[in-house]
DNA sequence: GCTGCTATGCAGTTTACAAAAGCAGAAGAA
DNA sequence: TTCTTCTGCTTTTGTAAACTGCATAGCAGC
């Protein structure tokens, strides 16, 4: 159970811009680079985010990504959402027709459990949210 | 970010243990046949339920596994843990040497405290527990 | 002490999916 | 028109999960 480097590349790459000032334009090549990520990789997770209008792209000369909103209104849960689909702990935890052995399972009563702390923390916590821990703690050192 | 199939598979051997009376001794064999789980990967599992001393091995004719304690003293946190090791939902949280492009993360900091909920869960619920929603829900039912 | 049953331990194989790379093409700016 | 950047596929690679097999060891009953 661990995150996929597709979610981290994809959170480090939503947090770079979120640095930027609110509108600028980068291309996928700066971040690649600047954060050590396989660029076409990047591209593809990226394509995600564009969809799901978290970011938003812009082609030719000069092109690259902006972020479509305020960094306040994106929240990590929909980033990492936009990346995988909806979190879940086990296959079963929505689906019924998995795992039909049983009309009630105590394990997929647990893991529900988690699933909606997780999803809450996640949902709790906005891109500016990390911005901020990241300036603080950097002042600190 | 997901379950494995060992920690699933696991966590219903033990869980069918639990509803048995204390002590008594099952064959893996039931066990697999009953959950519908490879029989030769649940022995696998079990192994490192019998290090952990959360299972005890019966070798010979009419032998088996049985719970080392009560349901009520075994979390869920121990059984997972001796089955994949420490939780990490990403494999900097403690290993700092693994991701040194900055001495502060926000993402490593958000997932850490993420983890931290997640392990409290596990570690606050005993397979009597399980056990016990278990049987009201079937009462319910 | 032989036989059958069950776990043990290690060495495999297979499968699945994440991670990455590649390429032709479209869209946009200069 | 040309260069740049994203887009939308396809394919390859790498790795870990999931599963299998076999020889061995321990135990019980006869």
């Amino acid at each position: 159970m661990q995150f996929t480097k597709a979610e981290e590349y994809g959170m480090l790459g939503v947090l770079y811009l979120s640095e930027k000032k609110l509108g600028s334009i980068t291309p996928l090549s700066e971040i690649a680079e600047a954060k050590g990520i396989p660029e076409k990789f990047l591209a593809k997770i990226f394509q995600s985010l564009s969809r799901a209008t978290i970011v938003r792209s812009h082609r030719g000369v000069r092109g690259g990504f902006s972020l479509a909103k305020d960094p306040k209104e994106i929240s990590v849960k929909e980033v990492l959402e936009s990346i995988h689909g909806p979190y879940h702990l086990i296959k079963c935890t929505n689906n019924t027709e998995i795992c039909d052995k049983s009309n009630f399972c105590s394990l997929r009563e647990l893991l529900s459990i988690a699933e909606r702390k997780l999803v809450q923390i996640f949902e709790d916590h906005t891109l500016a949210d990390l911005v901020k821990w990241q300036k603080n703690k950097m002042i600190a050192i």
